[in-house]
DNA sequence: TTGTAAGCGTTATCAC
DNA sequence: GTGATAACGCTTACAA
């Protein structure tokens, strides 16, 4: 079924059915409905492809997300379930890619292929590839975390450093002096993952500031990482009495050790960080923390996409996000030891 | 650039270019070096919308997710990873589409605008709109999940009838007398979700079968819904001392809620299910359960479809999943009470 | 071994 | 108010 055996049928030229579809000029009344008819009864639509090839653009967005074998954690899924949404709220589609480096097939697809309008991309290094690669290519982006140098692109992201160096600062207040971070895997820190340097930056600084004894660990994306690295602090620094961190898929882990080594939160050992707002709700006390806003963050990328592949590659436009860092209960004053 | 400008500078002729890019035909080793040098040096690649238009195939196959609004379970997040991996391995591209119903503007425009070659589809209901308007269509798919008559179309699912049978014959081996099942949300069951559906009649035929007691309780899909379930669970039916669960995400509050009315597992009581491996393996002690194969799912629901895009509307082919129930430490024999 | 040209299903420019 | 017709960028008979 295609617009010209609607436009036969109904005994008109292939342009006037276009234009009835479009509404892009006037059809008398006695015609569009007889044109309607036969587009209702045959459930025709548009091919997509032509239409694209024909308009220049895809109606499409891609969104690149980290290969999929290694487990998306809760955050990114968040990421991506609200930019697929944000952008079936204004009739655009999601092309997925999973493609960690420049050279991926997916990645080239859709990149140089074509196939989208703009691109959304996610788990941002300092210093990362695909978005100078992007950047020669012309295609609007924007990304979700920031390069060392974001200039001239379209982003948003979390402030890790100063949301936790305010954590740290929260915990100096509450009279604790050796604190820990605990930090996103080493091999992503390792890679020159963004928010697990910046982590690391707004910690040492905080520490430095109030004349703390800190100490910062990376630890796996999972409840068994959080529960070993815990355990081997708990062993190797038992002055330690309060971690901030930025690793949600740990705290189930985290909270293990700490019950098996018999420490009550926060009568014994406090816990803050930045996480997903349900991750922090479900911790057993709820945890004081910055909670990313995942769903806000997502559809905002979605708009300033839209409105960059509108103007086309005018002014950039950013947001950095630095949520409240609710009270909750997992943070007390230090126990005296 | 487009193929005729590649043409233009390398002095050939369109078609040329298209049969070094595709190797269809025979081209000689020097005009080939000549016309990949200029490809190279421009990185070129072909539009995609074109190539599709002209090949009557877009490379692409859809994927039908749940609305993002509700948050997609840890399960559901598998699945969707899983696919997007293995249509990336065999160089197809996903596009998503978040729709609940049939109306949705995002289902009908892949559906019906052919910007995929097939389709995946997930949580299915008994009676689905969307499976009754894809086989119409003629598109192909294949579903996650199936309908209550699902001949003639491919899917894989997981056997949740018989493994719930399964997990309550062992709680009934342990002694258990007195038993529940913690399904999922009373909307999903209601709306006539399949896995919803099947749990609960492989529930009632086990405890049909062992003359148990059995209570059935819906339960959303959180921790929160699950700690109030348990509790409520626990207040107006003490004799329970088993469960056995379909609902993953519940799983943390259920545990929570044991815990706050002091019941030890699996000493004064049981817990089992059928869930995601990480699911059961993080559980406090680790649960006995069948562990939900979502990646081989994934896989094969993209290898049926591609199968089914290449034969055209040749045998439907499923593949039902019965993982064994791996034996860990949640069960244990019934409490003298 | 290579080139010419038709056509995929649209949209939009020009005529009438 | 409506209809031819030329693109959009590609693939693939068919010719040479």
């Amino acid at each position: 079924m295609n617009i010209g055996e609607i436009a036969r049928r109904a005994g008109v030229s292939r342009s006037t059915v276009s234009y009835v579809l479009s509404g892009k000029r006037p059809v008398s009344e006695a015609t569009r409905r007889r044109i309607q008819a036969v587009i209702d009864e045959s459930d025709y639509r548009p091919n997509a492809n032509a239409r694209a090839l024909k308009e220049g653009r895809t109606r499409t967005l891609g969104l690149v997300i980290p290969p999929a074998s290694q487990r998306l954690t809760d955050m990114q899924l968040g990421f991506v379930a609200s930019v697929v949404e944000a952008a079936a709220r204004v009739d655009l589609d999601v092309l997925l890619s999973p493609s960690g480096g420049d050279h991926d097939r997916s990645f080239e697809r859709i990149v140089t292929g074509r196939r989208v309008d703009g691109v959304i991309l996610m788990e941002i290094r300092l210093e990362d590839d695909r978005v100078t690669r992007l950047r020669r290519t012309g295609l609007p982006f924007v990304t979700i975390g920031r390069t060392a140098r974001p200039g001239g692109t379209s982003w948003v992201d979390v402030d890790y450093a100063g949301l936790i160096t305010r954590c740290v600062h929260h915990l100096a207040d509450l009279g604790h002096r050796n604190v820990a971070l605990v930090n996103r895997s080493a091999e992503l820190v390792a890679a020159g993952y963004g928010p697990g340097h910046r982590a690391l930056a707004g910690f040492a600084a905080a520490v430095r500031e109030r004349d703390l004894t800190g100490l910062d660990v990376c630890c796996g994306d999972d409840a068994a990482a959080g529960e070993a690295c815990v355990e081997e602090l708990l062993a190797a620094h038992p002055a330690v009495t309060a971690v901030a961190t930025v690793n949600e898929a740990a705290l189930p882990g985290m909270r293990r050790a700490l019950d098996a080594a018999g420490l009550v939160v926060p009568r014994d050992f406090s816990i803050t960080g930045v996480v997903a707002r349900h991750w922090a709700e479900d911790f057993r006390p709820p945890l004081t923390a910055a909670d990313v806003p995942m769903l806000e963050m997502g559809t905002e990328a979605v708009s300033l996409l839209v409105q960059s592949i509108a103007a086309g590659e005018t002014a950039a436009r950013h947001r950095l996000y630095s949520p409240p860092i609710s009270l909750r209960a997992s943070t007390g004053p230090a126990p005296a030891r």
